[in-house]
DNA sequence: CTAAAAACCGAGCATTAACTCAGTTTTACT
DNA sequence: AGTAAAACTGAGTTAATGCTCGGTTTTTAG
């Protein structure tokens, strides 16, 4: 491993767990064993070397799962929602300092000032409700979801398994308890309810 | 309104909106108009002033939710849990500072080492689980909420309306947009269902 | 009115953090 | 081997921050 990788692993770990803010160049410096002024020749700028640190937390998040998605086939939309609901929870517990970094807030604060920052963190948040509104329009045509608004009701399936995982980061809840009764409570929310149809 | 209350009121919002860290008693101090040193005769240290503020978001998010939910009478545990819903979300519009507070990490953070601060944050998850809670039980009673384990319910239920609520939070989304949406998805959600009930 | 107590002030201290730079070591190439 | 470029080093600079403390003003009570 390079350096560069090396300053990059440990920006990640330290960002995530301790926060950028409370993250000193020194405290990378003593965790990969390389002089500050290294770290200031591969990055301009404690700012630059986050935004290195998000692009490749959105590499590695896209690229898991959309070759998840892909290399896989689904009978119906229901069950790919389900397998992608699935691999979620199972990224996130993989991927721990990654979705850490995302459940914090100062990216998003740091995105509105620097446009390259909120890029990245919106093509990591498209990436993934897309999947399940595509989810939700396969579904629509194969008949195992009901008519509802794909966007809107992608959102909030993914604003359910999110928050579910976010409080096993806040030392809340155990997400992984919780695991069956996400997925009931999706299949409950996609499947054709004539009464609501209605309503609606 | 006395300094102290003015110290108290100024952290929140810088707190909430900065963060902690990027929050100087200096900033405090500017926006006050009180000198650093009237902070520290009224606040033994920043971790305390944090507390302080902390212990009021408490009083105040149990305080108005408890109120609410006291002073009115439901049909049954499903509307119970539709007038949660829909206050939870009329609330984090209101009280914006405070739920952006308890949306950020670094509270979570210092409540591992902090009990005082863990215990407020707890109480506070308590009181609105609790609530939700108490709806499921209400409504498995009276026969509008089907068989399911009431606190999991309660939790998925809380984890996708905070999840929404995030979203405008982190700028993301407007989570207004999504309030209809969120209550078909909470009766859907909540309505027996045989077909699920035999498979869980 | 007076004196003690409470509230308040802000300059100053000790520490820390981001970043620079002049110089050194390593690598790549002929 | 020789040399130029790239990679690396860490002491030093500058600015900011949490907090203290001696002294001043305001409030309270007899």
């Amino acid at each position: 491993m390079t350096r560069k990788e090396a300053i990059l692993q440990a920006a990640t770990v330290l960002f995530s767990q301790k926060g950028y803010k409370e993250t000193s160049t020194a405290d990378i410096s003593e965790l990969t064993k390389v002089a500050e002024g290294t770290i200031y020749y591969h990055f301009s700028n404690k700012e630059k070397l986050f935004l290195s640190v998000l692009e490749q937390t959105r590499e590695l998040i896209t690229k898991e799962f959309e070759s998840y998605m892909e290399n896989r086939q689904f009978r119906n939309g229901m069950e790919m929602i389900e397998h992608a609901v699935t691999f979620y929870m199972y990224l996130a517990g993989k991927l721990e300092n990654q979705f850490l970094l995302l459940h914090r807030h100062y990216p998003y604060k740091m995105a509105l000032t620097n446009p390259d920052i909120r890029e990245n963190l919106e093509a990591i948040y498209d990436c993934l409700v897309d999947i399940f509104e595509q989810g939700v329009l396969m579904g629509q045509q194969d008949g195992s979801i009901g008519k509802m608004p794909p966007r809107k009701t992608a959102l909030i399936i993914f604003s359910m398994v999110d928050g579910v995982v976010r409080f096993k980061t806040y030392n809340l809840y155990d997400a992984s308890a919780l695991f069956n009764d996400i997925i009931v409570s999706c299949r409950k929310i996609l499947t054709t309810d004539q009464k609501y149809e209605e309503g609606a």
